[in-house]
DNA sequence: TTGAAAATGAAATTCATTTTCAAATAACGC
DNA sequence: GCGTTATTTGAAAATGAATTTCATTTTCAA
């Protein structure tokens, strides 16, 4: 599962991390709902790293700054971050939903190993040029799309041909 | 889940299911699988659609032609469909997996209504080139994409402004 | 025709996700 | 601060699509 760097977009500050929180914040007395130490926390985690992240994945990081965080807690407020736009959910057809936080970040799409898991990220402008052109011309009001490349990366096909069964 | 015909592919004929037929019958015979009726009437009754099917869907259209195939056999049948390039899986982000038939068609892709369902077949030859460009640049062995896009629907979007809640 | 291997379909299981519920907590006005 | 009330929380239960199990039936090569 690790996710190779590829652009040179810093890690998140302690600027920016209190910059998202007012953003979340904002967002819930918008809709009547309330802010907890728990989805500060679960916020913070999610901020901390730039991988592709299961609920149960980040339960897990939550759990090291305060163990009494419990899962649904944090699926519950992955579905918040998503609905103010700190986080989206990426489909990497293994099965379970992914997020990453979308906070400051140039949209990109992704390239997956199938054996590992592991994916590469890159930006293709063009990807996003046709979801205006096609939805203009089948008058679709268009919101987002996917793009994933699927595929064995090197190290893999490598280990592959080492060992070949 | 009403799809648009958005091109002038034809039916699938009689000629082409026997054609069909063949391919999964020298699939099976060459992994050492056995040829029944179960499994030719659910191919049968896959090719009569274009449409993209869960296997539930296909289970029904199956049970109209033999009412004693089970879901389980559409289901297992489904991935024989797909290992011998018959079938495709096409994913919606609906939560159920869905597929299509591939025989004699031409690759495409998708752009798909969030609130009907319905879809829009399109053809973009540029995505399919990206493919090779950015598996290139990475190194990866790439095996195939996807490429979807979510809006609503023009129709939707009438329906919408006519009765606002 | 026969025996071994595979297929079938119902039922059971899995597993991520979502919902329920009783207790704890946040926010608002006083 | 205090009380009120709606929201939140986390454990447990429920859900539901996908997958596996298993006893029985069927295929097919010899
Ligand atoms: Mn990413
Ligand atoms: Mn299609
Ligand atoms: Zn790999
Ligand atoms: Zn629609």
């Amino acid at each position: 599962m690790l996710q190779k760097r590829i652009d040179d977009q810093p890690s998140i500050s302690r600027e920016m991390v209190r910059e998202a929180q007012d953003i979340l914040h904002r967002h819930l007395k918008r809709v009547g709902l309330k802010q907890t130490a728990q989805r500060d926390t679960i916020l913070r985690s999610f901020l901390d790293t730039r991988d592709h992240l299961s609920t149960d994945e980040l339960h897990r990081l939550v759990q090291k700054k305060d163990p009494s965080i419990g899962y649904t807690t944090v699926y519950r407020t992955l579905k918040l971050l998503a609905e103010c736009g700190l986080a989206s959910e990426v489909a990497f057809h293994d099965g379970i939903a992914r997020y990453e936080h979308q906070y400051n970040r140039r949209s990109h799409h992704h390239m997956v190993c199938t054996q590992c898991g592991g994916s590469v990220e890159f930006f293709s402008p063009e990807v996003s040029q046709l979801e205006q052109e096609i939805g203009r011309r089948y008058h679709y009001a268009t919101t987002r799309h996917t793009f994933q490349i699927y595929g064995v990366c090197e190290d893999c096909r490598n280990k592959n041909s080492a060992q070949p069964a």
